[in-house]
DNA sequence: GTAGGGTTAG
């Protein structure tokens, strides 16, 4: 019974055994493709029993209908002891392994299917192929996607749109874009999905300019298309470019989908326009995208990112039924940027009660019981992750090295520590910042010899951390030695951040020769800020010429702004 | 004559 009326046919089937009519062959075939497509799992196993008995074991067509029929209903051991079962699988009985494999998330075993049925010189469809590609693709597995491809080849089957496009997009998804371009250059592969495939190959690893040049030259487009070449934008933070484009999209009349929804309001989000925001918002409303999950979570995300505490909670209220875990996810963060981090404990409790948490709950979580240094919470909340067995990866031992140094458990965050990946610099920034906090300046300069020992490269935070360190424990001189080293042996240009911290380095321990030096090196004007913390310093300190200076130019950029 | 699987792009 191919995709009719399931229910109806079962109904039909279980009718005839009641008026006594035998089923044959034929009849469990289609009602197995029945049972499939709904998944009607206890009666498919009284059917097999039913096959067994009646001595229709070893037709093929059966015995692949049972392994689809368990497989779709992701009983992926039954599927496999059925296949395994199989005396002489066909095409199709390799086909449905391969494919049901690949649907329950199981990359690794679709690919060692597929590999046993080359191997045993079974003629595949071209299907199985894209399956087997897909699978590669989800798992990066450029070798054997290399492999499938000399096979391909072998075959004659590099010459089927399906399986070159199915190849292009696998060397694209494995970060091979010359291998990708090896074949879309050949004329034969060139349709609207590898060009599709193409263009995303080179927006995903940030070559916009490259894509947007191959996009121009597409000789059709699709809304994926589109989509890809906003995604490129979007990822990259390339704003204008992608705002840009959207106007392009809306000159074009294109069919907007809830993935370019989602792209336009990340857009909103990345630009804080909280008013073209609200038109998005308006426009699904209208156009039926209302009850859209990840249209609804991305108006969610883009309220949040734009500071509208208030929207969010409104449109997080009227989401309703359609919330999911993201969605509370997403509310949390809105009131974690506000630093109501109480409140957001609060919405934990109450998402307990709707939905499951997942890790990034627990992150956000986490930063939040940091910031008001709720110790005791967070230990719960450590204990929850622990006793539901969440896995820990290195987001949440970041998460909890940072809420136990800040509020003074430095041997807890210690132990933590020692667990982590040692080469990841973001969790050696939080000891570090940890130690800060307990003015342990030294310790917190000895932890980045340690790391520099373990070939951890710092990155800008960490030399924020050991300017702070420095700062706390008095070392002026050790400071500016750390502030040349961070662009003379790390190539890491100084933020204002970093100049922030030298000038609070030198006001605080009153050096106010190499603070006159260091003034006269910058190379912006100085923020009224730092203005303010230089002419307080020389009050203290008694620099009348730099004192004056610094009020000069307080009370000229303060005229400036006023008019 | 009636039966099974169903591919690639955001």
């Amino acid at each position: 019974m191919p995709r009719g009326c399931p229910e109806e046919a079962l109904w039909l089937f279980l009718l005839m055994n009641r008026s006594g009519f035998f089923p044959n062959e034929v009849t469990f075939a289609s009602v197995l493709g029945s049972c499939a497509a709904v998944l009607e799992l206890c009666l498919s196993r009284q059917i097999h029993g039913r096959i067994v008995k009646c001595g229709f074991l070893g037709n093929v067509i059966l015995e692949s209908s049972l392994v689809d029929v368990y497989g779709k209903c992701g009983i992926m051991s039954e599927a496999r002891r059925m296949f395994d079962e199989v005396e002489n699988p066909n095409a199709v009985s390799w086909n449905v392994i391969v494919r049901r494999y690949l649907e329950v998330g199981d990359e690794e075993a679709a690919l060692c299917v597929f590999f046993e049925m080359i191997y045993k010189g079974v003629r595949s469809l071209t299907f199985t192929f894209s399956n087997a590609l897909v699978a590669c693709s989800r798992i990066s597995a450029l070798g054997e996607g290399t492999q499938i491809h000399g096979v391909a080849v072998k075959i004659n089957y590099e010459e089927d749109e399906v399986v070159s496009s199915s190849l292009i997009d696998m060397y694209v998804k494995c970060g091979n874009l010359d291998g990708a371009r090896k074949i879309f250059d050949q004329p034969s592969s060139k349709n609207l999905i590898s060009w599709t495939s193409i263009v995303s190959g080179y927006a995903m690893c940030g070559r916009t300019k490259e894509a947007r040049e191959l996009f121009n030259e597409m000789p059709e487009r699709s809304i994926v298309s589109w989509n890809a070449m906003l995604t490129g934008y979007t990822q990259f933070c390339q704003w204008e470019d992608a705002l840009n484009f959207i106007f392009l999209m809306i000159q074009h009349k294109c069919d907007v989908d809830h993935v370019t929804l989602g792209l336009i309001l990340n857009v909103c989000a990345g630009l804080s326009n909280v008013e073209f925001g609200k038109q998005v918002h308006g426009y699904s409303y209208r156009h039926g995208f209302y009850s859209n999950v990840s249209v609804g979570n991305a108006l969610l995300d883009m309220y949040g990112k734009c500071g509208c505490l208030r929207c969010s909670r409104i449109w997080f209220y009227q989401m309703s039924d359609l919330r999911d875990t993201i969605s509370w996810n997403s509310l949390m963060t809105s009131y974690a940027s506000h630093h109501l981090s109480q409140q957001v404990i609060t919405i934990f409790t109450d998402m307990q009660r709707e939905t499951a948490p997942n890790k990034y709950t627990f992150a956000t979580l986490l930063a939040a019981c940091a910031d008001i240094f709720a110790l005791k919470q967070g230990k719960q909340i450590h204990g929850f992750i622990i006793r539901n067995d969440y896995a820990i990866d290195d987001v949440l031992l970041g998460a909890l090295v940072s809420i136990y140094s800040k509020c003074h458990l430095l041997d807890y965050a210690l132990k933590v520590f020692k667990e982590a990946d040692p080469g990841d610099v973001v969790l050696w920034n939080s000891m570090i910042l940890g130690c800060c906090r307990h003015d342990k300046g030294m310790e917190a300069l000895q932890l980045f010899g340690l790391m520099k020992q373990e070939g951890v490269k710092p990155d800008h935070v960490t030399f924020l951390a050991i300017l702070h360190a420095c700062i706390c424990g008095g070392y002026v001189e050790l400071g500016g030695k750390y502030f040349d080293l961070m662009s003379s042996e790390y190539c890491l240009m100084a933020r204002l951040e970093h100049y922030e911290c030298m000038i609070e380095l030198y006001t605080r321990h009153g050096v106010m020769d190499e603070l006159k030096q260091f003034v006269k090196t910058l190379p912006f004007d100085p923020t009224i800020p730092m203005l303010t913390r230089i002419s307080d310093a020389c009050r203290k300190y008694g620099d009348s010429t730099l004192g004056k200076w610094a009020a000069k130019k307080i009370e000229s950029i303060s005229s400036c702004n006023g008019s």
